[in-house]
RNA sequence: GCGGCGGUCGUCUAGCCUGGACUAGGACGCCGGCCUGCCAAGCCGGAGGUCCCGGGUUCAAAUCCCGGCCGCCGCACCA
């Protein structure tokens, strides 16, 4: 299968020129570990660099960076659900050792909900009903918790336990308090953040797919619920952008995903919110600036038992390559307001957000009171006992007790309805306090800094050719004198190399071997420019430039080579805009 | 975790079935020299190997057997 050789290819490149490599290979390496080398770590970085452009940078006045702790206290993942649900109930078949969902078991074979089960009960519910192995029909033995969790200790107390985090989210949820603060109290706010993470995944596989230890690019955007407008200032924008989903219907019918504009999509439901929608968009868009075409990308909806704990919904940004078809290189969630409440919850802290009315508003209130006058009268001494229970009966119940004319039994007394005395009061109300909502768009980046390359991955006259988008290329330009052992030409050739080097570029330098040889070495490791030195620079200080992807030549003053390796970078101007065409032997096709 | 297939210089690979002249061969890459006025050119020289790891069988193991690790594929798992 071809297709199936560009899987290989790409590895054997990435190995070959330190792109990326399992880790801990001399000890024989192990399972979900990846080493970036130093190719692989420069256009990882860059790739970062333009998410942070385009979430964080492009949005400032609303989304915020920060950064928190790799380690979280148990608590932290006790509060986010990840204790109880990041724990799988595992049961093993005694006869093959194929390991199943126990759960899941229970609820297909008895229809009942195993949900939140002991390891206990559900070996028992097995043994009483015999449920067997479902694949070769052996006895299954006793239902194990594993769970997805690193764990580790904080300081030397073992009762100190805590967990590598396994999503960012929780950093940003347990620090919203202080950001809001710090952001002056407004929403929407969104909070990214960058950072790895750790899953102890039970068996790892598809090289940078599936690893234990990876990067994720992740933003909780905080939103008052009950302003979808005014909680995505930028939805206008993108209205008439087209969207590819294929919702959760759609895949139970097992169609093909389908064109929405997002009007469409958030008019209809499709999406749940504008705001969800929006980053869709940009996510969309970060994915085409790294070389995915549109026809190459999808949103796919989860269903309900697919979706994480905390998720209303989800979709998974998922993209093709060549040798597993779609794999997910982003989630898009709408998170409600279930993390914040259930921080709120544990920590006992309030994480309400306060929202002023433009103006005071005055709220017509009714208040309930017992006359007290007429207890005192008609109960004397046991007065004091009745109004005491009272004061513990909800308002409610008493206006309902009067406006209905029933009356009420207080501590064994009838209280009359004439002796509730209910009033009307206005009261002045600034504003309202609410949890917030969170959109999450979250971003696994090793799984795209795989898909960049495999996007970028040519092969030309033999050759091949990393094109990567300009704008990401690790090296961003190469400087080589025509021949190697020229004294001139060399001193001209460093010469322009610290020139590139002084204007805050990436270049490198290379002397040896064929000028043909040196072009294809920064090819296959996705230079986008190469300058060369040649005898008619000593002559007229001219140099060449060279496109990586056209092999065409341009010829332009030694001076100008920075701005015009800026534009060819930064602005994606044709090689010919920046020189006069440069005709040499083998031009082109080689 | 289960089953199938695989693991040999930096990379790709020959050898393994049928154990011994394998001191593990080749190609590409890399390094040095000559040459070279624009696309992996040529010539000469060189460096580079725990044959994945451990154990066993044998006079003798890259080769056969067992266990482990790692990779790929299928199953399961992937909040």
């Amino acid at each position: 299968m071809a297709e199936q050789d560009l899987y290989n290819k790409i590895m054997e490149l990435a190995k070959r020129r330190g792109f990326f490599w399992p880790s801990y290979e001399i000890y024989g390496g192990v399972a979900g570990f990846y080493d970036f080398g130093p190719y692989g770590v420069l256009l990882k970085k860059r790739i970062i660099e333009k998410w942070r452009k385009y979430i964080v940078e492009n949005h400032s006045n609303y989304v915020v960076e920060i950064e928190t702790p790799i380690i979280g206290p148990s608590k932290v993942y006790e509060a986010s659900g990840h204790v109880a649900s990041f724990t799988d109930p595992i049961v093993t078949c005694t006869k093959c050792g194929r390991k199943f969902r126990a759960d899941h078991l229970i609820e297909d074979k008895l229809d009942i909900d195993a949900e939140g089960l002991s390891p206990e009960e559900m070996t028992k519910l097995i043994k009483e009903h015999n449920i067997r192995c479902p694949v070769c029909g052996g006895v299954l033995g006793e239902v194990k918790l594993f769970n997805l969790l690193f764990p580790t200790q904080i300081g030397p107390y073992e009762g100190n336990k805590g967990y590598l985090r396994p999503e960012l989210a929780q950093g940003m949820f347990v620090a919203f308090k202080r950001v809001l603060e710090v952001m002056r109290g407004k929403l929407p706010l969104g909070i990214a953040q960058i950072g790895r993470v750790g899953r102890n995944e039970i068996s790892p596989r598809q090289a940078m797919m599936r690893l234990r230890e990876f990067t994720i690019m992740e933003m909780e955007y905080f939103i008052d619920p009950e302003d979808p407008d005014g909680s995505c200032p930028f939805y206008s924008k993108v209205e008439d952008e087209v969207l590819r989903i294929r919702t959760y219907e759609m895949k139970v019918r097992n169609e093909p995903p389908k064109e929405f504009t997002v009007k469409e999509a958030v008019e209809s439901g499709v999406i749940i919110h504008k705001c969800l929608a929006y980053w869709m968009v940009v996510a969309k868009k970060f994915l085409n600036s790294l070389g995915v075409p549109d026809e190459n990308m999808f949103f796919d909806e989860k269903g309900p038992h697919e979706r994480a704990h905390y998720s209303s919904q989800t979709f998974d940004q998922m993209v093709k390559v060549s040798r597993w078809g779609w794999i997910e290189v982003a989630g898009h969630s709408y998170r409600g307001d279930y993390d914040l409440s259930r921080h709120m919850e544990y920590s006992g802290v309030d994480l309400t957000v306060f929202k002023p009315y433009e103006k005071p508003i005055k709220v017509k209130v009714k208040k309930a009171f017992i006359d007290k006058a007429y207890v005192g009268r008609r109960f004397k001494s046991e007065a004091k006992k009745i109004l005491m229970e009272a004061a513990k009966i909800p308002e409610e119940k008493l206006i309902e007790a009067a406006e209905r004319g029933t009356g009420i039994t207080i501590a064994g007394y009838e209280i009359p309805a004439e002796a509730i005395k209910v009033v009307e009061r206005e009261v002045k109300v600034t504003g309202r306090k609410f949890i917030p909502h969170v959109v999450e768009p979250s971003f696994g980046t090793d799984r795209i800094v795989y898909v960049a390359f495999e996007y970028s991955y040519r092969e030309k006259a033999g050759r091949t050719i990393l094109s990567l988008p300009r704008d990401v290329a690790p090296v961003q330009a190469g400087v080589v004198p025509l021949v190697e052992k020229e004294e001139a030409l060399r001193e001209k050739a460093i010469e322009l190399y610290n020139l590139l080097v002084d204007n805050g570029f990436y270049v490198i330098y290379d002397d040896t071997g064929s000028i043909g040889r040196r072009y294809a070495r920064m090819d296959e490791i996705g230079v986008p420019a190469v300058f060369t030195i040649d005898y008619q620079t000593l002559e007229d200080g001219t140099v060449t430039m060279r496109d990586r992807d056209t092999w065409k030549q341009v010829r332009l003053p030694f001076n100008e080579a920075p701005n015009a390796l800026r534009r060819f970078l930064y602005d994606g101007v044709d090689i010919h805009e920046l020189g006069t065409p440069v005709t040499v032997e083998g031009d082109g096709e080689g």
